[in-house]
DNA sequence: TTTTAAAAGTGTTATTTATACACTATCAAA
DNA sequence: TTTGATAGTGTATAAATAACACTTTTAAAA
């Protein structure tokens, strides 16, 4: 006999994309409105099935790009939800993925498939079954991630000001920074290349525009960062 | 219709544990021999299935008590693992749970089973499927967690010395630690208390026996300790 | 043309935290 | 009484973090 599993339960596996987005007005997270059975109709995570011939990576990928367009989103596992009853209409357990991106970069693929939209963190409508208990996590951790990381260069335009990745940082940590102290330290990270240009559309003076030193990024990387701000 | 998720794939779910044990040789981890197809014989991690009534946390619990006596043991959820063909007799998702406990206060139960046996990290023997992956994350996240909470405390025999503690935060990060500066750190925490009592099995002078302030713990966990050593 | 308003840019000091480092105390056993 | 093994203790330096305010720029308005 290859195996005696044959008396064990099985179960649905749903994979739930927190997806958070980031632009001038702070942190938002993106929901759709379930088109099925049930809870039809209501705001949910972007989620489905694995399917038994991938894996949950390769799921998440599959179900965002399927609910919203989205393409290489490098999304990071979060945590299995399991409680007995969180989907009533039949047990299933639910892992969550999430990302964090760069709304303005990603909008043209969302707005044609008009199925997803972003809400702010702090006027999302209640979601569906154990949904908002992710989002809560999903929070928790990238809080968390924020300071082992500089998370935030990978969720902003190619090119821009130091006040966009402050502002980053503050809808992050959801605190106020201070701005010199802001600037020297991402200065002493020495991963970013400061540009020839400046972005007018703001201030009358111009904002320097600055952009991601990806080399340099890579080699510190090995070693640890350490971005607590 | 209430739901039209009957087209979706069902799979296993398992639940792995990798309980770490910490004695004065060391870190240790729980492994049992296999008694069941594919595998039988080899060295696994303590894994069961989920059943349809029991949540992942809860499973995890029967899964440990079942194989190994063990009992009141706090286990932390890790990662989801789901490569495709990580079991080869049949589709099966893995959840692999974490914790750390005190052999000796918990030696009696795992005698009696005789099931399980304690190696040490450095000399274990290759595990089934992705078992050895599981315990490397689980490594990663362990020293992770030791910097943010005073993990510790809740490994040890009620009463110990700062020596103890110091051999389980340098088994925990894997490095010397100076006893001075350790000291003066866990001091400055204030969530010990020193007792009237030495220890003196150790040497002859004797060690200074202390126990874990659980009040001033749970006040300063709120704001989250900076345990970094 | 001058004034104004709004954002950009820039350094220093004080405080806290981390690191490096070595000698004395105790006491049972030899 | 000597020895050996472990316990216990403090200081100085370096590094990181936190607090803090004024000047510059320039387009638009007066």
């Amino acid at each position: 006999m290859l195996n005696n599993y044959n008396s064990e339960d099985k179960v649905l596996l749903a994979v739930d994309c927190i997806i958070f987005g980031f632009d001038k007005e702070g942190l938002k997270v993106l929901l759709v409105k379930r088109d099925f059975e049930p809870e039809k109709g209501k705001w949910s995570l972007i989620g489905g099935f694995l399917k038994k011939e991938e894996n949950l990576d390769q799921a998440a990928i599959r179900i965002l790009h399927h609910l919203t367009g989205l393409n290489n989103i490098y999304m990071e596992q979060l945590y299995a939800f399991s409680k007995v009853d969180r989907d009533p209409a039949e047990r299933t357990i639910s892992v969550a993925y999430y990302a964090l991106i760069d709304i303005a970069s990603h909008s043209r693929n969302l707005i044609r498939m008009n199925a997803a939209q972003w809400h702010n963190l702090s006027s999302a409508p209640k979601l569906i079954f154990d949904h908002d208990q992710m989002v809560s996590k999903a929070i928790a951790r990238l809080e968390r991630r924020a300071v082992s990381k500089p998370i935030g260069f990978e969720l902003l335009p190619e090119k821009f000001t130091m006040k966009q990745l402050q502002r980053l940082y503050e809808a992050i940590l959801n605190k106020k920074l201070d701005k010199r102290n802001f600037i020297s330290k991402v200065n002493s990270l020495d991963i970013l290349i400061k540009l020839d240009e400046k972005d007018m559309t703001v201030s009358r003076k111009g904002a320097y525009l600055f952009k991601f030193d990806k080399e340099k990024y890579d080699l510190k990387i090995e070693d640890g960062f350490n971005f607590k701000i």
